[in-house]
Parts: structure tokens; sequence; C-alpha cells
DNA sequence: TAAAAACAGGTTGTCAGACAACAAGAGGAC
DNA sequence: GTCCTCTTGTTGTCTGACAACCTGTTTTTA
């Protein structure tokens, strides 16, 4: 019940519904809007000050922080069904994974360039096959990923990343989705993945940061193709 | 109080002093421990499942989740102290602000040229001067990058890096920072902040990426140089 | 008259206790 | 041996109370 109530008031205030200064309802009279009681409230409100979206003050009430005091980054689900925000998502992602690749590529050690070529041989042996094929991809390209991740050496790309995928992963089990990921599952875009591994296996900064560009930017293409997604 | 708490297990379950699958005490036994209320464990413990760090059952007890659940990305307070994390921030922030710069090359207005030039003068005007001065500039110079941030057109991306920025304004307060801080603050520096600008003037996304991961680069080197940041 | 002090009301922070909902294991009935 | 009930323990929620604190008002005092 406090999910509930976290969400509802952290979507108010990040869809700009209250804006930044602005007063909360006392405790209690949420707690009665909402028909709970007080520590339900209560333990809402903590999560939104602990991510500063809000701010409170003992004996006045509590506030609507302003949007540059925030101490989270989390991705709100709702935003995996758009496929603008799904395109921005993206980008992010683009910009974080070529990053790591660049890094991997100067920090790699062989044992990590093994746990690769690991990942990136059983992507390419569950290239054929039925749905366990294509799941068994999926979960092969991510780790080929995180592989490279782990080898960039930094621990907070490898965090982002990870969070990243989770919850992609989470949001992204509807059949529309499966569907989406089905055009990632080719020889071409196999050979995007290749590209990268090799130019991590050569040590070179700039061709593995290119090369994970790339591959993005076709993946992008590919998304924007699809015309199984709501444009709203 | 319920700050400190939550502070305190999250750290403790990062470190892997906890790990994944193990039960955590009773909120019994922890509201004992730490001598508080139940209702301020429980206040800590919901913002732990928020971020996905920590899952609980009613009638069987809390559990410690796997890594790869975690639902929100936040840079612990303390990592602003080694000179090893501040590097990783760096690099972390290189990315995302060179896609950004990137995505501005493309899809910049004029409006938006118009605020970027706008913060460079500023910045260019702020490199003479005492204190002052250098503030202001340290100000400018958040207000270009966010400026491009937000002519990226991509929301997440202008929320992370403010959030980043918002940390690292926050935490790198100390003396040792603003001395560091000083050795970003010259003419030489600037000329890279100008190229970035340029780029983006140009439309020309290969080069603003660039830009911007050269400015990074050295923005590193420098910070590596520096003698009066701690090691461990 | 003006400043200072005491008062009153409201809000958050914390505490204590109780009960409902639920899960897991123990022990007995068949 | 299998099923059922019972007990126990834990989380989730509710209730009431009080402390700590802020704000505005009123009263007192210089």
């Amino acid at each position: 019940m406090t999910d509930d109530i976290s969400q509802k008031l952290s979507r108010m205030i990040l869809e700009g519904e209250l804006s930044a200064g602005e007063q909360l309802p006392t405790e209690q009279s949420l707690a009665e809007s909402f028909g709970v009681a007080r520590t339900v409230i209560r333990e809402a409100i903590s999560r939104l000050k602990h991510d500063g979206l809000v701010d409170s003050r003992q004996g006045v009430g509590a506030f609507i922080a302003e949007p540059s005091a925030r101490s989270a980054f989390r991705i709100s689900p709702a935003c995996f069904e758009k496929r603008q925000k799904l395109l921005e998502i993206l980008q992010l992602r683009t910009g974080i994974t070529s990053e790591a690749a660049g890094l991997a590529a100067v920090h790699r050690t062989d044992a990590d360039l093994q746990f690769m070529d690991t990942a990136y041989d059983s992507m390419e042996r569950s290239l054929s096959g039925g749905d366990a094929a294509a799941e068994k991809h999926v979960l092969a390209e991510r780790s080929f990923y995180q592989r490279i991740a782990e080898a960039s050496g930094n621990q907070y790309i490898l965090e982002f990343l990870s969070m990243l995928d989770t919850r992609i992963d989470m949001e992204l089990r509807s059949v529309a989705m499966k569907n989406a990921r089905v055009t990632e599952w080719s020889a071409e875009v196999l050979a995007e993945h290749k590209a990268v591994l090799e130019a991590i296996r050569a040590q070179d900064e700039t061709a593995a940061s290119q090369a994970v560009r790339y591959h993005y930017s076709l993946a992008a293409q590919r998304l924007a193709d699809r015309a199984d997604l709501a444009d709203t």
C-alpha cells in the first residue's frame, strides 16, 4: 500500500502538478484522503525525502524540493511504453556503454577478454532456433555488455548499466517488446557486436567506443522503424 | 535518525557485509539494537525496499536482494573523498555529457545556442578576479553544460546530469575541492569549452562529442596530477 | 509605545502497544 | 504416511499518545 502512495505522490511531483516550494498537505490529512494510517503516509514521504523530492521541517511541514535537489536517479515504469521515451533511454545507454567500451579497451585483462569471448560465442550459438534460443540470445547479449562494463574498471558505470538493464528487462516483457527484440536477433546485428569485441581485443579505445555508438545508432533506427509501439 | 539508520544499513549491503539472499534481523531486534522504535526501522527499511536493496515478505522476513535488482542509482557521499572514485564519477559524466553534446549538435535550436553563448560569456567574464569570480565561474560552467543537456532534447540525460552536478556541488565544498576547481579556472580550459560550443554551433555531432571527451580527459589528467587528495 | 516574554495551536518526529495477514513448522488425528 | 489443525513468529497496518519544534498571538514589562 505504501508503494502505491509513494508512487502516486512522486508522479504528482514529477509531472509537475505540485511545483517546487509548495507545501504538501499534512500527514494527517493525507492519511484521511488516502484512507490509511499516518504510519503508511510517513513511510511514503520518507522515501520521497530520501530521493530529494520533498524536504520536511519539523513543526512546519513538508515542501516540494527544487528539481536540482534530486539525489537519486530512477526510471519510472510508465516510460517504457512510449517509443520516444524508449529512444531516450537508448541514448542514455549509448553514452555510458560507449564510454565503458573505450575504458574496457584500455583496461581489459586477458581474463576479461575470455569472459567476453564466452558471452559472444553464446550469442552466436543462439542465433538460430526457437523462442528458447531467442531468450538465450537476450541473456547472452546482456552478459556481453555487462562483461564490458566490468572490464572498464569503473564501479559506477557497472552499477548504472546493471540498473538500466534490469529495469528494461523488468518492464519490457510485453509482447510488443519480445517482438522488438527479435529485430536485434540476426547475423547482421551480431556483426555489430563483433566489431565491439575486436576493438576491445585490439585495445583500440576509439574504435571500441565508435563500434558501440554505431551499434546503438542502428538499434535506434530499427526501433524507430517498428510500427507496433505507441507514439503517444 | 531514520536517515542515519537507512544509510548504515545500505552501506552494510553495498559494502558486501551482508550477502544476497541473507535474511535481515527482525524489525524488533533491529529496533532494540539501534535503540529506536520499530517505526523508525520500518521507514529505513522502506527506503531500502524502494531502492531494490532488500525484499520483504509478510510473515517471513526481509532479505537482501540480488545486486541486479537495484531500481535506483545514487552516489554515496563518502565516494567524493577518494581520488579514484572521483575519477570514476568523472568518467561516468564524460560518457553522458559527450552523448548530450552530440545530440545537442543535432537538435539544437537558435534559442538553445543563445543560452549557451550567454553561459559561455559568463565563464569568460569571470576568468579573472577574486573568489567571487571563481564561484561565478563554477556556476557558469555548470549552467553551460546544463544548457547542452537541455538542448539534447533527452529528459533522462538532463535529469541524470543535473543529479550528478548537484551531488558534486553538495559534497565537494571542502577546501581541497575548491582548490581543485581553481585548476579548471584558466584560459586554457576555457578554450576546451569553446571547442564544444563551436562544434554545437556548427551542428557537427562528432566534433561536439569529441570536444567534450577531450575536455574531460584533460580534466581527469589535471585531477590525477593533484597531490592534495587522499588516495585511499 | 515598543520590545520582550509567555502562551496557544499546529506539524513533524518518535514511542508504545495492539491486532490483522501471512508463512512455516510442530504435533496430533485418521 | 498423509492430512489437518495449532502454534509461533514476522511483517503490515492501525491507534493513541507525547516530545520537539515552529509560527503567530497575546500578555507582560521596560
